[in-house]
DNA sequence: ATATCTTATCGTAAAGATACGATAAAGAGA
DNA sequence: TCTCTTTATCGTATCTTTACGATAAGATAT
């Protein structure tokens, strides 16, 4: 965020604020979906640059989105020999769909409407 | 976005990713909650730049961030004499709940796990 | 009509985001 | 050791976002 008075607003909405840019991107987007499609929660094999097979975008591009999911979270990485091995962290993921639903939720009990 | 190639993502990609992106500022997070305080879905008197006076930044820069609410339909606004009155699109907001809760429900419903 | 109030828009500056090629670093295999 | 593979990082170009002051546009009130 450019020239951002973030210290200015509360804690919780920044918190908000990061976990959205994390997905303000369809390629995050898409690479959390594949993720998910490959690693499941007991290990298995994750999966490293495959990802970049499958995103239109060089693979300098694809590090640069991985790094920005795993900074908020959303993913661990781990080197396995030369290959590094991307999964889900399912429980940010948790904690990001609580996060979210808690807003929006707030927001709609927030009204004194009778519709 | 800058220079993204956002073609050569899917649909539902790109449109989480605009959702998100609309998210993606604590200004933004704190206008909606102000305006859930404020207005009910049932009518009752919406706001206008009362919003500038909750928020740490210029009347400019807040009327951007409803212009970027705005156009991904999470406000509606509507000109009122001088003053112009915002207040949030229920209907949308409940879709963008969903969308979210899909997304990160298939993830999790995406793996073959046991845990 | 004129002055006043409110808000959107313009112009601009600074910083962040996105994308890519090139390069570096680190392990595997010959 | 030398090479190959794999991935992170560097450097760079370009576009977007954020922010603000100044101004325009529109309504109200005097």
């Amino acid at each position: 965020m450019p020239i951002t008075k973030t210290e200015e607003f509360r804690k919780a909405d920044v918190k908000l604020a990061e976990l959205a840019q994390a997905l303000a991107h369809p390629a995050r987007i898409a690479i959390l979906r594949t993720l998910a499609g490959w690693c499941s929660p007991t290990g298995g094999q994750c999966v490293c640059g495959d990802i970049v097979e499958v995103l239109p975008l060089a693979q300098a591009t694809v590090s640069q989105h991985l790094k920005k999911l795993k900074e908020v979270g959303l993913i661990d990485g781990t080197i396995d020999g030369p290959r590094s091995c991307y999964c889900i962290n399912w429980e940010t993921l948790a904690k990001a769909e609580t996060m979210f639903g808690n807003f929006i939720g707030n927001l709609q009990s927030n009204n004194n409407g009778t519709t």
